[in-house]
DNA sequence: ATGGGACCTATAGTGGCTATAGGTTCAAGC
DNA sequence: GCTTGAACCTATAGCCACTATAGGTCCCAT
């Protein structure tokens, strides 16, 4: 049918991936095998570069590989309702507000700990006495979520 | 010297720390091994608990690791100037801006692309169609380390 | 025909843990 | 002293999404 095909490293340019991450996106499955040449190299066609392409600008957007499989299922299957794409994209819209909240109070607890650093030595260092402080306690919420803050 | 000794699982309760954790830990070089038991069990005394301390709450304020190992070395040289503990808490709230700078950039990304979203069918989302557009480029930079947005 | 860049596979490493399996030890209660 | 069961032990694999390396093979332009 369509006569152009690409190389990985053709691929790789395009989309502004690094021709490893393009095999292990293959290796796990989100990617489907492509042709081979005689030699064994990997022929695409320009549907694996649309799909490259999506799966590169969710991940650009923080999407995890999980959600995007699951918004490329839904992109391949143009009837159904819009709303199970809005719940991926809105849940992820809460976990990036939630991380950036988390971050916050961080960014506020580390000018709070440097504004009072003095220019002496460790010994009467705010930021150290802060640390060792263990009366201190846990204010940050612990996260259970692979501590990605 | 003194007399108290702590097992694994008293230094997890009074740190809020997992078990597997401070076995990691130790494994890791972070904490140093204990004394043990006749049986193998670990034995830790005080100092380790403040070793422990310092560490959880260096990392509930989101510094890695090899930080924290700095900091801690730094804690233990009471004479040293104060500029290097203020030096690696500055660079570590720089990076905590920049995450949330990414990621307030991302969060304006994900509105907008659900402010179109119409309660259509997928054929016609604006959220696939963003992703699927690759005229769309490479507007959010890259993140070379670890893509921890 | 040859040179060298692009490609191939397989494996290990990143960070910072977490989870599991399968066994041993300790301390409290009887 | 004996039993129970919670807490402990090691070793290993898994998580996420890649990245890096080693050691080889292929393709194409000259």
């Amino acid at each position: 049918m369509s006569g152009a095909a690409y190389a990985i490293g053709d691929l790789a340019r395009q989309t502004g991936t690094k021709v490893e991450t393009i095999r292990w996106y293959e290796r796990d499955g989100i990617m489907p095998a492509p042709a081979r040449t005689e030699g064994g190299h990997r022929l695409y066609t320009r549907t694996h570069l649309e799909r490259l392409a999506f799966i590169r600008h969710a991940r650009e957007l923080g999407f995890p590989l999980d959600s995007v499989r699951a918004l490329l299922a839904l992109a391949d299957d143009p009837e159904r309702p819009c709303a199970e794409v809005d719940a991926i994209a809105s849940e992820h819209l809460s976990a990036v507000r939630d991380r950036i909240t988390r971050l916050h109070a961080l960014e506020a607890e580390l000018v709070r700990m440097l504004d009072r650093c003095g220019r002496g030595q460790v010994a009467e260092c705010r930021v150290i006495e802060v640390l060792a402080d263990r009366t201190h306690g846990h204010c940050l919420s612990q996260d259970h979520s692979g501590s990605r803050l």
